[in-house]
DNA sequence: GGATAAAGTAATCAGATTTGTTACATTCAT
DNA sequence: ATGAATGTAACAAATCTGATTACTTTATCC
């Protein structure tokens, strides 16, 4: 399987949505995601980068929600933080002497584009709002 | 990025429809897509066990389709080599104590569903045919 | 029936990636 | 000034993955 920052950071925009207006703090989403302030500090700046959220440092600083959670789809989360393909191509280059070889590399790229633009379209249709009605549910 | 099984197979399953009637050994397929050819026979065990191939032993053995290639989905090929999730969830399990981290990995369950059934349809909308088609005009 | 050529398979290696950790610089409210 | 927070670099540890080696099994052909 891959990295887990899609799910990371759809778990800190959920705490910072319910924490509404209030600053939190990179120690405490650490502790509600089960893992260590450095690696939520990194992922805050990339969901930073994306305009999804702001911080501020000093005293009573940390994250917060820059839009409201109807107006964040998980497609933007995804793309923040993880921003490859869904799937990997040939790491070593296809033998040119051969007719699919050639051509291989440039047809699997369609069908990466494709592939990633199907993802994103499904993404798009949630909301982080979507997702605080899930965990309120169950 | 993540694993290139999808790529090789494709690739393989393209040579192989190529070939037509013809057994095509590990050490060939090895050779095209420029890698080992344990590596190539650890794929066709899963192809074979998906029911799009057939192997066989001994002198003049090798691989061959089972199907025509306009009856073999890119979604079938996908699912027999690379049958994970399209992106990772918590390595750790998430604090019990918040009522985010409490609920967040079934929430997330669905969400990869959703994203894997998306991809699933994509790539079922594929043939192999569909992509000879395209090896063929570049 | 022996030689040969192929798949099947187990064990291991090497490299890349990724998460976690420590340490420290920087910023800012009080 | 102090203290609490982010920003950031460097590194450790674990995991994943592709490649490799070596061997067994199976089947064909002479």
């Amino acid at each position: 399987m891959q990295n887990c920052r899609f799910a990371f950071a759809v778990h800190v925009m959920a705490v910072l949505a319910l924490e509404r207006a209030d600053c939190c703090p990179s120690s405490r989403l650490a502790q509600t995601v089960n893992t260590n302030p450095v690696v939520i500090r990194r992922l805050l700046i990339e969901l930073q980068e994306a305009g999804l959220i702001s911080t501020l440092r000093g005293p009573h600083g940390g994250a917060l929600l820059k839009r409201k959670p109807e107006k964040v789809t998980l497609r933007e989360i995804h793309q923040a933080v993880d921003q490859g393909d869904t799937f990997a191509t040939h790491p070593n280059e296809p033998s040119s002497e051969c007719p699919v070889g050639r051509k291989i590399t440039k047809v699997m790229q369609r069908i990466q584009d494709r592939a990633n633009r199907a993802l994103a379209r499904e993404l798009e249709k949630m909301t982080l709002a979507d997702v605080l009605r899930e965990l309120r549910r169950g």
